[in-house]
DNA sequence: AGTACCATGTAAGCCGTTACATGATTCT
DNA sequence: AGAATCATGTAACGGCTTACATGGTACT
């Protein structure tokens, strides 16, 4: 359950309630993990409960700002370092791949293209945001990891291309 | 849910029982997506009362051997070519990566090489698995995939040493 | 006054993991 | 005969999704 941790993560960047968690898990962490504000209130409950959170103030619309504690800050940095990652996946667009030489050739070629599309969206979504994020004071994601994102979308669009090619 | 067509995936290369089933998902399709087997002998029975798989036989030690209908086959068509993607991930490992900023240069430096160790033994494995590939006459996994992965592993590494030798 | 959006919460049900349980076959 | 492995099944529990539910604030 890594919920906490991104949980604690985020918060160990700035202070913030339960609705712009909601909304960080879309903007920034949609790509590796996601969580819908039922999941996330219950679990902030429990993090403040545990001590590893607390409420520093409410706003307008009963909203409820959390801050990390300094012992929700020792958890992290365990979690982070000492602890074994789990690294097991689950991708769909994995299954999908591997299930592929079973279609015919249109079928697959079909796919592939439908993938292509994908790909080069999300890589042109990337590009601008390193641009946007060039300028930016206080960026909001790591730009490496950005360069990252860019480098493995690129090659998978490579490969796609190729077997766009060698499939007809 | 993906399970019921990964099942139909994997019986549509071959027939096979739940506990062939089960160490499928170990060897070839553990980077993408995991089940146990008790989680597949109730599907099983499931997918046998739509009148997608049906049992071909009763082997040793009450062993039970599925194939995919016809039924099975439209059905697992009209998911790899029609339906819409589901793209979303949970990536324990992406979260950790995005989480990284938060650590001092040591301990960020520490998960780095942590990462690297694991991304090298991967390549390798890959690389392995392609030079066994090379001969084999009927190939275990689709051989483009093996290199996507293994390109896709190599510009991992590239970034990691990047970052390791930039935080130092 | 009505609509849209901000903000939090609970409940039902499904999916997946871990643990429990049993029997068959092979090997030493 | 005992241990290891093959092979299937069920039960309990926890995580995650979907749906239900409510109220506050801003805009027109």
């Amino acid at each position: 359950m890594s919920l906490r941790h991104a949980l604690l993560g985020l918060l160990a960047r700035r202070p913030s309630s339960g609705y712009e968690l909601t909304q960080m898990f879309d903007r920034s962490l949609s790509t590796s993990w996601h969580a819908g504000h039922s999941q996330i209130y219950p679990e902030l409950g429990k993090l403040e409960a545990a001590g590893l959170i607390r409420l520093v103030g409410e706003g307008a619309r009963r909203s409820k700002t959390y801050d990390i504690t300094d012992a929700g800050r020792v958890e992290l940095r365990r979690w982070l370092v000492e602890a074994e990652p789990d690294r097991s996946q689950r991708s769909e667009s994995g299954l999908r791949l591997f299930l592929t030489p079973l279609l015919d050739a249109a079928d697959r070629k079909q796919t592939f293209e439908r993938d292509l599309a994908h790909v080069e969206h999300e890589l042109a979504a990337l590009k601008a945001l390193r641009a946007v994020q060039a300028d930016a004071a206080e960026p909001e994601v790591f730009a490496p990891q950005v360069e990252l994102g860019i480098r493995i979308n690129t090659v998978l669009g490579e490969w796609l291309r190729e077997q766009i090619s060698t499939a007809s």
